[in-house]
DNA sequence: TTGACGCATGCCGATATCGGCATATGATCG
DNA sequence: CGATCATATGCCGATATCGGCATGCGTCAA
């Protein structure tokens, strides 16, 4: 056994920047391929290869469009991203006073030694 | 030059389910290495590796208790994934619509076929 | 039909990742 | 000090990932 479970989940699939930054573009409307490899300074193989990966998580839908592929965002499966992550926002309040204790125990540590 | 920046960032850390799990586990407080191995079905050294992925990114802090050496949550890093993925929160409010007219589309260019 | 364009795919090399195992390190207690 | 518990680390094998390049495939225009 090796390696588990990483892919074609939408959490991994928004781990990569170049992915972000397509769908970042995207929210400015559909794109063909060409045209956002150009915008991102990647290689037109490249953006192919991470849309479809975007794609296969349905985060990005594609359309045919005569001799083009326009790429378009499908951005509800972010909501479930968007909502566990919403799940620590209590956390993350009352981080600062955690922050305070840990400090504090830090220092009887440090009178510890 | 050969595979780019994945490693050390909250997105990528979040994308391990098991890593996420943790997250989830320490919501309900401080815990030893040992007990969430135990809890989550994963052997200490899994866990161990897990955890200092975590703790790199700064989504956990460790604190010695003794003998033991006590996870807990630092949600503050999660805030930016949060609001990064509410950026698109409009996009899938209206997603329905432009499924729609992306099924619209489907159909004219079936009927020209 | 032939050529040109737009895009996808296949292959490769370099590297990163994850799980499992053994073992090192660190702390406590007798 | 020596034994023992708690955790970290190192090494390995299997696999996944990403970028680059060449090339395949479909579509349109002449």
């Amino acid at each position: 056994m090796a390696r588990a479970a990483t892919t074609s989940d939408v959490f991994n699939a928004i781990a990569e920047p170049q992915r972000r930054e397509i769908l970042v573009l995207l929210r400015g409307g559909e794109r063909p391929v060409t045209e956002l490899a150009e915008e991102l300074g990647m290689t037109q193989p490249g953006a192919s290869k991470h849309l479809r990966v975007l794609r296969e998580v349905g985060l990005v839908r594609d359309r045919k469009a005569g001799k083009q592929r326009l790429y378009g965002l499908d951005a509800r499966g972010l909501r479930p991203v968007h909502e566990w992550t919403g799940g620590f926002q209590r956390f993350w309040n009352e981080s600062f006073d955690r922050l305070d204790e840990y400090v504090q125990d830090l220092k009887q540590t440090r009178e510890k030694e």
